[in-house]
DNA sequence: TTTTGGTTCAAACGTATGTTTCATACGAAC
DNA sequence: GTTCGTATGAAACATACGTTTGAACCAAAA
């Protein structure tokens, strides 16, 4: 069971973060909670900061994958002229349902908490994060958007669902 | 001037607090932006943590009574069954107002930013600024919206301002 | 049985944190 | 000119942080 410890770290870690913050989270209170040595986290994940990028991962990825999935389907029904109802709901449905469906193990999945930290924390700390979990997606709903609404340029669309987001998360949270 | 030092603490931890977060940002990067002695916080402040809660009362507190006196005159207005539009008038005029005009002195005014931190951060650090700014005013809003809305109980309308609060600070951030 | 490679452990590393101390400097009151 | 309360300064305080080290452990391979 090599990965026994490494999940634990995970768990305890999600839950520290999302309640108490990034930099207000120390490594020995994650290793304590998670009952392993405080050496575990190195050895696993390098660094605090890449333990970090991996809760985000763990969670994030999962849901951006479903996000992009439903916008394919969407996009291929009307090519030429998405419908903005089905791009929302691609963008929100899975965030949506990872985070209000019952635990999926014996940890609980904090989702809104933890994207909180990634719209709320000082940017250098989490920008890898982002970069790799939300960017991509958000130029993907972008785009699409950009095809539903021709007259809008991306820059306005990109803030548009920055702000969107913004709002979705703070209300999860 | 006794005050010119303890204004520049307070200009120089406004920003950094709610650039980087609350315990991300150390002591002597605040005296340092602020170019006063390190010894300066605990001399005219007691400890960070009464830093921070003065930092949050110095911006708040006039928001919060700019939002009491406005709520008076639409309570006086209509006793009995207040409208609804001038009690949230009152609620979310005067924060933005201050968010959005100019910076009244050589300081920014970064009141998304900050209400972020109030909301987000760790419970005990600022439960105290919470509880003196933000709470007592949130109740004489859930009472004024009692009455407008009888048939709702408290606890709905305490938790729905706070959404809408926490919304409307995600926005300004 | 011995060896190997991956994993855990206690301990220490150097640095950064918030706080305290004590000496000094300044200005008004006497 | 001396005194006194306030304010600033440099330095040290103890503690907590993220990280590294090297020995110990342990199952599987040789």
């Amino acid at each position: 069971m090599q990965s026994e410890t490494k999940t634990r770290i995970l768990d305890a870690a999600e839950i520290l973060l999302a309640q108490n913050g990034l930099s207000a989270t120390s490594m020995r209170a994650i290793t304590e909670a998670a009952n392993v040595n405080l050496a575990a986290i190195n050895y696993h994940f390098g660094s605090k900061e890449a333990l970090i990028h991996a809760v985000f991962a763990r969670r994030l990825a999962p849901v951006n994958e479903r996000r992009l999935a439903m916008l394919d389907q969407v996009l291929k029904a009307n090519p030429k002229r998405p419908k903005i109802r089905g791009i929302l709901r691609a963008f929100a449905l899975p965030i949506l349902e990872t985070a209000f469906q019952p635990t999926n193990e014996n940890c609980p999945v904090q989702l809104g908490a933890l994207m909180i930290r990634l719209y709320t924390e000082p940017a250098q700390v989490v920008e890898r994060s982002f970069n790799e979990q939300m960017a991509s997606t958000a130029r993907r709903f972008v785009s699409a958007l950009h095809a539903a609404l021709p007259k809008l340029d991306n820059e306005v669309l990109y803030w548009r669902t920055h702000f969107c987001v913004g709002c979705l998360v703070h209300t999860m949270h």
